[in-house]
DNA sequence: ATGCATGAGTT
DNA sequence: ACTCATGCATA
């Protein structure tokens, strides 16, 4: 209890900004992030996605005031807006800091502009205050503990409470940019359109949360089938050389597959993986991969090679006669015995290593420890 | 899988 | 001072 109540908060107070995708926004990640992957279209897509994602929630809030201006709405006006649903009219106009600005530039620019960042924690306290009427604890604690069951939280419970919460309500934000299925007024924004096609990115198929949690899903099946860990894809996000995506963290990866990272995070971060995937996946069907080639695969995994007991015979036959050959006639070795070179070079390190053990075991005096005799 | 820490970028 | 995206270290 207390414990699960402890971890449950603390959650909260971690993960809950991530976890909820109505409030984030999109900022850029820190400094590696930022030498990998930034420079990077992903970047943008998340600039771009986030942009979208804040107007849309700022729409959505608005729409009640649809008729007034759209872009000028931001979330600021929208949250006025929402108080006013609450509690009848009261000045909407009453913030409209330089961030509303920002935000409809941003939408904008979106795809030129370098990445901004626009409001959350309105949204999230739109979103709240819309949830919770009463306007108890606006808080974020509400939300997370008592309407959502806390342990669900972070994982799906929060990126559905979220999408539901953001986007889902107003489907046309997330999803329907292009498409604008629901056909919400944000989505059918000429700019917002405008934006998103030109920044390529597919609102529905990319930023709803439904497809998003869908492919975290498919994405984790695929990668254990390939039998590639999370550490494993992290690494090898680096081999794609995609421009400016270096690697990720275990954390991450974890993160992303149980959709504990913001939404604009998710959203950034799914092309990436979308695209190791792929070449994962291209790569295991050919399954030819030289050492030397770069691999998606942590090729496929580090398998420990194993040296079939014929060759091994003969390699201890030569390291009777020869314990340590010299490179030439250790590429000898290895040609007669179809084996890569450094495989064979590696098995005579061990093979010298292994005896010294022997020796020293035996030999205990000479070393001076009884174990481990590395002495020499 | 996740608590805590870090650091960039904003406001 | 705060938000975010990440990573490290550890349960």
């Amino acid at each position: 209890m207390t414990m699960s109540m402890y971890s449950t908060t603390d959650k909260m107070k971690m993960s809950a900004p991530s976890c909820f995708p109505g409030r984030y926004s999109p900022s850029y990640r820190s400094s590696e992030q930022m030498r990998r992957c930034m420079p990077n279209p992903s970047s943008r897509l998340l600039e771009d996605a986030s942009l979208l994602c804040n107007s849309w929630s700022a729409r959505q809030n608005g729409d009640i005031f649809a008729g007034i201006n759209d872009g000028i709405l931001s979330r600021a006006e929208a949250l006025a807006a929402v108080d006013i649903q609450k509690h009848q009219a009261q000045h909407v106009h009453s913030q409209m800091p330089s961030q509303i600005k920002h935000d409809v530039m941003y939408h904008h620019h979106s795809m030129s502009g370098p990445p901004q960042r626009p409001l959350q924690m309105h949204h999230s306290m739109d979103q709240l205050d819309m949830l919770d009427p009463t306007g108890s604890m606006t808080t974020l604690a509400p939300i997370s503990e008592s309407p959502l069951t806390p342990t669900h939280q972070h994982l799906h419970g929060s990126y559905h409470s979220m999408n539901h919460m953001m986007s889902h309500h107003h489907p046309g934000t997330l999803s329907g940019h292009t498409a604008g299925h629901h056909g919400h007024s944000a989505v059918h924004h000429p700019v917002i359109t405008a934006a998103v096609a030109a920044a390529g990115l597919h609102p529905d198929t990319d930023t709803d949360p439904r497809e998003l949690e869908a492919f975290a899903e498919r994405f984790k099946q695929r990668r254990i089938k390939l039998g590639v860990t999370q550490a494993d894809v992290g690494k090898a996000l680096a081999n794609l050389k995609l421009p400016g995506v270096g690697a990720l963290s275990q954390s991450t990866i974890c993160r992303f597959e149980s959709l504990t990272l913001s939404h604009n995070n998710m959203i950034a971060l799914k092309p990436i993986l979308q695209a190791w995937l792929e070449e994962a996946e291209a790569q295991a069907k050919n399954k030819r991969r030289d050492p030397d080639a770069p691999s998606v695969l942590p090729a496929g995994e580090k398998k420990r090679t194993s040296i079939a007991a014929p060759e091994k015979r003969s390699l201890e036959a030569y390291f009777a006669v020869q314990p340590r050959p010299s490179g030439e006639k250790i590429a000898a070795i290895a040609e007669k015995l179809d084996l890569k070179k450094n495989v064979v070079r590696v098995w005579f390190c061990n093979q010298r290593q292994k005896q010294k053990r022997i020796v020293s075991s035996v030999t205990p005096s000479m070393t001076g420890h009884g174990s481990a005799g590395f002495g020499y």
